[in-house]
DNA sequence: AATACGGGGTA
DNA sequence: TACCCAGTATT
């Protein structure tokens, strides 16, 4: 009885190869492999959930700029926190991030998985990441990329998430386990990207079953997702372009930024009457129409009716709150109007 | 097991 | 437009 060779030390070297030759150089993979810095990976990781990495690249340097260790982002306000996370989405990432902060200067970073996963903001993912990138721990990341190149490797058009753990932790390697987490991701980013693989430059094209279907993209079959909702909301707009009326938003959607006073239309309620009814809340004197902004959320789409208004309440520096993207387009709405008064005189005297 | 939670990139 | 991104917390 001849047995059959057992690909997967042949696999593990071959995606371990290419990724010694083609692996990403990023900025928190500085220090030796499996032994990587806790507080800038850990930082990485939170940052990169469900964003990606080109993206990432962005904050990341300002983040560490601002934050360069867990003492300072300890120390600092959760505004300060959600002021570098501007624009990022998910903004309980920061929030998280700030509170775990506060743990871990305490008590210092958890040593193992199980001690960053009872950490706010981690997750499985995130534990098995920072535990194999700074601890050199042997836990197998799951995350979208490990997901779609296992689905083709095995050709399984449907995995639930314990098949996809179960083959990552058959396929890790016991002797690079922090190199072979960050190997897959890479090859998921770089080369077994979702519309468009890149199969002729794929060290496990030999293994690959979807790549030996003939359509490596149908693996995996594309995940449902909830239908937007679309909304009507007022806003209004006390001050100018510079300094303005903010409150800080609560509850889960953007909350714990700031934004313009706005109140949500509830069904067969007109601009008009919500615009009343958020006047009355703040004390505050209806103004002019200044537009709409339209915008779109992954789950919502958002129309935002702006007004001017007038009242005594104070009045907060623009540039140095933590707006979402809404926010940022509705005070550009009046910044727009502002530019045409100016264009117009300026239009009369360059006659190119 | 579903849903909420941002904003932007890619084909 | 459709689908996705180094997921997590809550329901």
């Amino acid at each position: 009885m001849t047995a059959v060779p057992d690909p997967i030390p042949r696999l593990r070297k071959a995606l371990l190869a290419w990724f010694d030759a083609s692996g990403r150089a990023l900025p928190w993979r500085l220090g030796a492999e499996g032994r990587r810095d806790p507080y800038r990976v850990w930082v990485a990781e939170i940052l990169l959930q469900q964003t990606q990495v080109a993206r990432g690249l962005h904050y990341y340097d300002r983040f560490l700029e601002a934050f360069p260790d867990v003492g300072a982002l300890a120390a600092a306000s959760t505004h300060a926190v959600l002021k570098a996370w501007e624009g990022c989405g998910y903004y309980a990432r920061a929030r998280n991030l700030h509170r775990a902060a506060g743990i871990i200067a305490a008590d210092g970073f958890p040593s193992d998985y199980g001690g960053w996963l009872a950490l706010p903001g981690v997750g499985p993912y995130t534990a098995a990441a920072v535990s194999s990138l700074a601890h050199g721990e042997a836990r197998a990341v799951n995350d979208g990329n490990v997901r779609r190149v296992l689905a083709r490797l095995y050709g399984e058009a449907r995995p639930t998430d314990a098949w996809i753990q179960a083959r990552a932790d058959a396929l890790l390697s016991p002797v690079r386990p922090g190199a072979w987490n960050e190997a897959v991701m890479d090859l998921g980013a770089t080369v077994c990207t979702p519309k468009a693989p890149r199969c002729a430059a794929c060290p496990l094209a030999a293994h690959c079953a979807a790549l030996a279907t003939g359509t490596p993209t149908a693996f995996p079959a594309p995940k449902v997702r909830a239908a937007v909702r679309a909304v009507e909301a007022v806003a209004v707009l006390i001050g100018n372009g510079q300094e303005a009326v903010l409150e800080r938003r609560g509850g889960g959607l953007l909350g714990g930024l700031m934004g313009l006073p706005t109140r949500e239309l509830v069904p067969q309620e007109t601009a008009a009457t919500a615009l009343e009814a958020l006047c009355k809340r703040l004390d505050a004197r209806p103004g002019e129409l200044l537009g709409q902004v339209q915008h779109r959320m992954t789950h919502r789409q958002i129309t935002l009716h702006v007004y001017a208004a007038a009242s005594s309440l104070p009045r907060q520096v623009v540039a140095t709150a933590a707006l979402s993207r809404l926010d940022h387009k509705a005070l550009g709405l009046l910044r727009t109007r502002q530019d045409s008064l100016f264009a117009a005189p300026l239009m009369g005297r360059s006659s190119i």
